[in-house]
DNA sequence: CCCTTGCGGACACATCTTGTCCGCAAGGGA
DNA sequence: TCCCTTGCGGACAAGATGTGTCCGCAAGGG
C-alpha cells in the first residue's frame, strides 16, 4: 500500500509510453498484484483518464489520447537514460548522429529541472562513443519518413539496393521499424509478393510516401525479423550435422543471430548457416566444430573447399606449434 | 481522507492555475485541513515537484520551474537523434533502459514544439528494439556516479569484479566513460599502480565518489581504449605468422577490434590474439587462416590441442562432404 | 473446446491518513 | 524590538483505506 498516489502517475507513465500493456507485466513493473493493478486502473478511470482494457488472448490495457496528462517529470532514471542513449548512439549506425545528439543533449540540458541538469551534464561530458568504422550509416531522414508511414498505415515507396543487386523500386506496407545490434530493419508487407519482407534500412533510399492509406496486418515484429535474419537465405550457405545437444549449441550463438539449429536425436543437431561472405560462414562452422564431430549434409563445393584447406591449415599449423607452446602472460595484468 | 490520488492531482492543478496560494486558500478548496495541505505538499516534493514555500504575512506556495517546460527548440535532425537513440538504446547495454527510455520519450514529446511532436511520436511507436540476451549490463546507477566523478575530478572507489577474480575494492582517478559497441568503459588512472586502466563498467558495484579531488592528467581516451582492448592480455592467448599482408589482415578485423598485427616483410606479418575463452580464439584464428598459410608462434598446449582437432575436423568433414554438395537456395529470396 | 485475459465482489489484516494538539523558524510590519 | 502571520513538522488516537488472497464471470483467440 505504500505511496499510491506515486504508483498511479507511475502507471500513468507506463501506460504512456507504451502502445499496449498485459496486466501481469504493469503488476510487475509496480511490485504489486494484478489486483491492485486493476484497482489502480479503475482509480485512474474515476479520474477521468481513458484507459481501455480489452480482454482475451491479445488483451491489455492502453491509454487513450487526446488526455490532458499531469505534468509528468523525468525522474533520474529517465535523464540518464536520455544521456546515455544519446551519447551511445553517437557511436554509429545513424549517419550525422553524433553532432545531432551531443546537440540534442545539451539543449536537453537548459531546459530540464535544476535537479536533473547535473545528471545530464556529467554523462555528457564524461562520456564519449567510439565510432565503429564497418557499420551501415542509416540516413535519418528516410528513418524518419519510414517511421511516418509506419505510424499513418501509408504506403510507401522508395530504392532499394539489394545484396550486388541493381537497385529497385519497391512499394510496400510498412509496419514496424526494427533494431538490432546497431542495424535498422523495416518490416513490411510487399503486396506485389503477397509476402512480408524485411528490409535493411541502410539500403533504402529515395523513400517517401504515395500518400496512400492501407489496413495494417498483424504480426509479431520482433520474433519475425529474428526468424527472418535467421533463416536467411544468403549467398553461402551449409548445413551440417553435429553430435552436440541442441541447447549446448543454441546457447553458442546466443546474441549472435545466425542459423537454424533441428535437434536429431539426443546428442546430435542439423545447424543451417548462411551468409553474406564465405569467410563469415567459416568463423561459424569454427565455432560449431569445437563443441563435436560434425558431418557436412549441404555445401557448396566452393565453401567447402574452402572450409577444408582452412581447417588442414589449422590443424597442421597447430600440430607442429605444439613444441613452441609456453604459457607466457599470466604476469601481466590488464583489466 | 477520501481519495488522495484525486487530491494531489487536484492540488497540482490548483498549483499550476495561480502564482501562488496560502495553505489556508488551499485547504478550503481541497475541503482538508491547513495540516493535510502541508502534508500534500510534503507528498508532492517526494513525488519530485518543485513546490517552493515562502513564510512570513506574504507566504505561501507556488510551483518551481520544471513543470512549465519552456518548449524545446530542437531542429528536425535533433528531434529525430532524440527518438532514433532512445529507442536504440533500449535495445540493451544497460538495464532498466527499455522502460526508462520509452517513458522519457513519451515525456520529452509533450514538452515538444507542436511541429516536431509528429516526428517523435513516429519514431517511438513505429520502432522498437530487439533485445540482446547476451549483453553484460550495466546499472545506470554506477553510471551516474563514475560519470560525476569523472566531471568533478573526484576518486572514486567501486568493488571490481575482474575475469573470474574475487571482487577487489579499487580507488582510481577517473578519466572518461567510453563506449564501444554497446559495451561501456571506465578509462581511469590506478595511483596504486600508477598507471592508467580501463574497467568495463558491468564489472563495477558499489562505487562511490571517495569526495576526495585529484588534478586530472591528459590522456586520449577512445586511442588508449582501443589500443588497450587490442593487446589485452586475456587468460587464452595465441601468436602466429601469416603470409598475407598486414592491410589485409587489419580490414578483416574492422569493427571486431581484438589482435595485434604486426608486419614482418611485405606479404607476412605476426598476430597476437587474446580471449576470454578458447573458442573466440579460434573463431578468430580461423578467419584469419582463411587469408593465408599459418605457422604458429606461440600458444598454450590447450589451445594448440582445441584449434588443430577442430581444424582436422573441418578438413575431414568437408572434403568428404564434397559429393553431396549442390547449390539449392538461389531461387528463394530474401531481403 | 480450452486457454488467456480483463473484471469485479468479499473479506481479513496491515497500514496509512486525518484531525488535533504542540512547539519552532522565518519574514514583515508597527 | 515586539508581535503577528506564515510555513514546517513531531506525536498521537481513531478511523478509513489499501492490499493480497480468495472466488466466479465474461470476452476473445486458437
Amino acid at each position: 500500500m505504500r505511496d499510491l498516489p506515486g504508483r498511479l502517475l507511475r502507471l500513468l507513465s507506463l501506460l504512456q509510453s507504451r502502445r499496449e500493456w498485459s496486466g501481469r507485466e504493469l503488476a510487475d513493473r509496480l511490485g504489486v498484484t494484478e489486483r491492485t493493478v486493476r484497482r489502480d486502473v479503475e482509480r485512474l478511470r474515476a479520474l477521468d483518464y481513458p484507459v481501455a482494457g480489452t480482454t482475451g488472448t491479445a488483451g491489455g490495457y492502453r491509454l487513450g489520447s487526446g488526455t490532458h496528462l499531469p505534468p509528468l517529470q523525468l525522474d533520474d532514471d529517465e535523464a540518464i537514460a536520455v544521456a546515455v542513449s544519446l551519447v551511445g548512439a553517437a557511436g554509429g549506425g545513424v549517419s550525422g548522429m553524433a553532432d545531432s545528439s551531443m546537440s540534442a543533449l545539451a539543449k536537453l540540458e537548459q531546459v530540464l529541472p535544476a535537479r536533473l541538469r547535473p545528471q545530464l551534464a556529467a554523462v555528457g561530458s564524461a562520456a564519449e562513443a567510439i565510432p565503429r568504422p564497418g557499420l551501415p550509416q542509416v540516413d535519418p531522414g528516410v528513418l524518419a519518413v519510414l517511421a511516418r508511414c509506419c505510424r499513418n498505415h501509408e504506403i510507401v515507396a522508395f530504392d532499394y539496393a539489394g545484396r550486388s543487386r541493381e537497385p529497385t523500386r519497391r512499394r510496400v506496407e510498412p509496419h514496424q521499424l526494427l533494431t538490432l545490434a546497431w542495424r535498422w530493419y523495416l518490416l513490411a508487407f510487399d503486396p506485389d509478393r503477397d509476402d512480408w519482407r524485411t528490409f535493411r534500412v541502410d539500403r533504402i533510399s529515395s523513400a517517401a510516401s504515395v500518400l496512400h492509406r492501407f489496413t495494417p496486418r498483424v504480426v509479431d515484429g520482433p520474433t519475425y525479423l529474428v526468424e527472418s535474419l535467421m533463416s536467411a537465405q544468403y549467398q553461402y550457405s551449409v548445413e551440417v550435422t553435429v553430435e552436440a545437444a541442441a541447447a549446448e549449441v543454441t546457447s553458442t550463438f546466443e546474441g549472435v543471430v545466425r542459423g537454424i539449429v533441428t535437434p536429431v536425436g539426443d546428442s546430435s543437431c542439423k545447424v543451417r548457416f548462411s551468409a553474406d561472405t564465405p569467410g563469415m560462414l567459416l568463423t561459424q562452422v569454427a565455432a560449431l566444430a569445437a563443441l563435436g564431430p560434425l558431418t557436412v549434409d549441404h555445401a557448396t563445393p566452393e565453401t567447402a573447399a574452402l572450409i577444408s584447406g582452412v581447417g588442414e591449415r589449422l590443424a597442421r599449423a597447430f600440430a607442429l606449434g605444439n613444441d613452441q607452446a609456453d604459457s607466457e602472460g599470466d604476469d601481466t595484468e590488464r583489466e
